[in-house]
DNA sequence: AGGTAATAGTTGATTTTGTAACTAACAACG
DNA sequence: CGTTGTTAGTTACAAAATCAACTATTACCT
């Protein structure tokens, strides 16, 4: 018979991570599933596109860490909502501009206005300093 | 044409959890996937019954909050594998108790091993005191 | 130039997950 | 009892992620 154990699955940070990353997935998918039917990856390419404007799909995939047949996907996805367009790169012509249209961009500018209401509601339990630092702590374990 | 923005994925707190929480999950994923070829809720399961001891299918989903399908599937195949029994609970015959048998014993103790190695490998780099406030941090947001 | 390797992006096959419906067993209430 | 409702666990089907193979184009190398 297996004995107890004191190991504490729940002070493992791998877990940890994956419990907050979840439910704060989760949460905000909620705020913005409802709205626009989109999933994960599609708004993580909008935000980029947002952000950056124009930009190729390789570009996306490596500042955001996507797999390319994932962005390559959402990218299918936000076109076909005419969201973004695609534009050869005549110089390489291998790759093409992506750049969001009219349609794009306002439903950008939604989705942030609803990230910052969702950032300050899950920032608003902890002090300025503890957020920067968990912060600091976060983008240090994503290297 | 998209203008720049000035928002900050990178300081968007759901963005950056995903991205701490999947290169951890990668890098144990890299230590354990090696030696048996199980999945991310296959271990958790191993994990709950090598600390818990005996318990039921249900016990374990409510603990770990994994979906009964997932634990189901993730049962079977640990089943499979004779890393633990089932036994009808003849009280509810509805239930079943599961235990870790020898070879999953073994195995448990061996990912423990390799989970702490990699916990102490992970935060190294942060102070203790750090540590435990990012751990107390993500606890609170999991809620 | 000609052949080989590398790159951007897409497509298809295989796995894995998520959702809903199902079976078997128990509970509660008349 | 008998009907209705719940619960533990499984299964079936749809949605999504993963991995490999493919096309088209460019770069490298002799």
């Amino acid at each position: 018979m297996p004995p107890k154990d004191d190991f504490d699955l729940h002070a493992f940070l791998p877990y940890l991570l994956n419990q907050a990353a979840e439910a704060s997935s989760l949460g905000f998918q909620a705020s913005y599933k409802g709205r626009y039917g989109m999933l994960r990856t599609d708004w993580r390419v909008l935000f980029h596109l947002g952000i950056h404007g124009r930009m190729t799909a390789k570009d996306i995939g490596e500042r955001a860490k996507i797999h390319k047949t994932k962005v390559s996907r959402a990218v299918q996805r936000l076109a076909d909502r005419r969201f973004l367009t695609r534009e050869r790169d005549e110089s390489d012509r291998r790759s093409e501009f992506l750049e969001l249209t009219q349609a794009g961009q306002a439903a950008y500018r939604d989705l942030r206005a609803i990230a910052q209401e969702y950032e300050a509601r899950l920032t608003a339990r902890f002090s300025a300093e503890d957020t920067v630092l968990l912060k600091r702590l976060l983008v240090e374990l994503a290297r």
